[in-house]
DNA sequence: AAACAAAATGTAAACGTTTACATTAGGAGT
DNA sequence: ACTCCTAATGTAAACGTTTACATTTTGTTT
């Protein structure tokens, strides 16, 4: 049988007031009647109603994590960022994610409106002009990432993709490569754009002219990765080197170039972006960029907390970008690679 | 300002019961009077809150779903499959995984004593004793994935693993190989335990008789499935082909092949297991054992939601198995396999 | 002992909903 | 018009906790 406070309080001789009181480490109560009371509600393995204190206090101490879908490393990443700081601060992670059946706002809607979650983790890659509303008309705190909402009113927490884009199209051009390809995400992507912004600036900053025959576009699948590689070396204007927009599309690029009977790098190198466990699998090794997405999630839930808490004002807007690492393979034509080889 | 129930009743005319009666369809309300109730209700965006109706109904909709882990694409598959049956019966998803912090133990104690879960569904490929214990003193419905419990007292939902890998060595046997090496998953985990029994089994029903030198163990990772075939090749008698007990230790298997200059299937056959994403970008492709983990999500939350609303009797055993299916590509030998190609 | 202040405790109500049981309204039959 | 029954509605309490404010107890000072 359940005991409630009325019944630990009965057991206690003291009130339900004073029982709140001694559990909650809040307002005066005699040491030895804490003490008391703990005991007995120890010995009934007695837990307040966490449903009746989030009734009375209006906070559930979970969190609501809105994905864009559920599909690999990336996102499984992403929750564990959050599940291991939530878990350190007493809350709990409700997830959700877009499918068939349900998009982004409806979520968005339904966790804003419902009183299940304190606050709102969205990751939203693009952010439509309905979206963009909901967030701004948002009554509970809500972090973003990976989002370019330029609404500068909202809170969000980004990889710094434009310098990691950056940084690596700079490692190709240290190689010397002056013809450098690239295979570009989805339009309106986000990461996407920042990467490309990235690459198109280092080339600009050494003098190298963009050339639009160079650039194809893809979807962040390795079969994208695939045919933009096809693409590319059909043309007679052929790339020495591409940056794929990410892993998964570089890996559809080893796989053209196999089938090909293109060598890399010594043909023609190839960098990626993600860092993703499979790129570590390709040969020679994959260069590309290191994104810290248990970070990532880890800070977001951090802020979002502290604004739950009143530590920081939810209406300031906050943006954090979080930088990236280079990890190089032998795909850019380096031979005394730093990333460790795959075995031994 | 967020009204009430309270004011939809002023603002009706009503009383609150009805009211509440109106909203939930429940009692006898004039059609008349329920329109109103409603009409009012959306004009003011009123919406039940959802803390208070748990106090009272003693309900969260919400499921809670403890995972050993988060870290690759059988657990975007699992939370997918559990999340979109979710919310086709308007349930929530609360996550939590094992980590450095906090183990299985502890999650499954905290969701069960809290009231925050209706039910929960443990993915637990090791049982020990205390969780044993825990799970037999459950008070909440719990729906067990991919376990061994012996205690048969509880509804579990697993993979065929015996089945899938008897088929898949009947397979490579098919083939004509008589000498097939195995390197196991984990020592005491379910999934490795019953998909060496299958693959013993398998031979022996093949008249082949298990030689201990061709088998050896691994823990599903790709370092062990590296490092187990060095050892199976670097044997006087060695293996004509390998069941490599999961996906993951099969590409190392193709990593050491590479590097010992061996060739797949030419000179040793390989297939593994889970049908994982990283299989298929293997050359030749993988012949391995695809496993519906979508649907394992899928039909947890259903049972477990029957549970819950005593449509079936919490306390009554009950187990599935979901079959497997094999995806035949070129590693065991297949020429006209079915899988289909990579990229055209 | 009396006065005052602070600590400790209790009472009552709040939080927002659901629902058992009481009461009222409406309809049917005589 | 009266009686009876059912539908509709309302009242009060429940759910389990927190907390504002009232009351009591304790400790200190004069």
């Amino acid at each position: 049988m359940e005991v409630n406070i009325k019944e630990i309080a009965r057991r206690a001789g003291v009130s339900i007031a004073t029982v709140s009181r001694a559990l909650n480490n809040n307002g005066s109560v005699r040491e030895e009647t804490r003490r008391k009371i703990l005991q007995i509600a120890k010995e009934n393995n007695y837990k307040p109603n966490p449903i009746a204190r989030s009734l009375t206090g209006k906070k559930t101490n979970t969190i609501g994590v809105i994905l864009p879908e559920l599909v690999d490393e990336f996102f499984t990443d992403i929750i564990r960022g959050i599940d291991e700081e939530a878990y350190q601060t007493d809350h709990y992670v409700m997830i959700s994610s877009s499918h068939s059946q349900r998009n982004i706002v409806q979520t968005l809607l339904e966790f804003m409106s419902s009183g299940r979650v304190d606050g709102v983790i969205l990751m939203a890659p693009k952010i439509r002009k309905e979206l963009s509303e909901l967030i701004q008309k948002s009554k509970r705190p809500m972090v973003l990432l990976n989002s370019c909402n330029s609404n500068n009113n909202s809170v969000c927490f980004n990889i710094n993709n434009y310098q990691g884009a950056f940084t690596i199209t700079e490692h190709l051009i240290g190689h010397g490569y002056k013809n450098i390809g690239m295979i570009q995400g989805p339009e309106g992507n986000c990461d996407a754009d920042e990467r490309f912004r990235g690459f198109s600036d280092a080339l600009l900053k050494n003098n190298i002219t963009i050339q639009d025959s160079l650039i194809v576009s893809g979807d962040f699948t390795a079969k994208s990765g695939y045919y933009g590689f096809i693409r590319l070396m059909s043309q007679s204007q052929k790339p020495e080197a591409i940056f794929a927009a990410n892993d998964m599309m570089a890996v559809g690029v080893y796989e053209a170039a196999r089938s090909s009977n293109i060598n890399i790098p010594q043909d023609v190198a190839v960098v990626g972006f993600d860092n993703i466990y499979m790129s570590r699998l390709l040969t020679p090794r994959l260069t590309t960029v290191h994104v810290p997405i248990v970070e990532l999630g880890t800070k977001a839930i951090r802020y979002l907390l502290k604004m739950i808490k009143n530590e920081v004002d939810a209406n300031l807007p906050y943006c954090e970008e979080l930088s990236t690492g280079l990890v190089i393979g032998g795909s850019c034509g380096c031979t005394n690679f730093s990333a460790p080889t795959f075995f031994k």
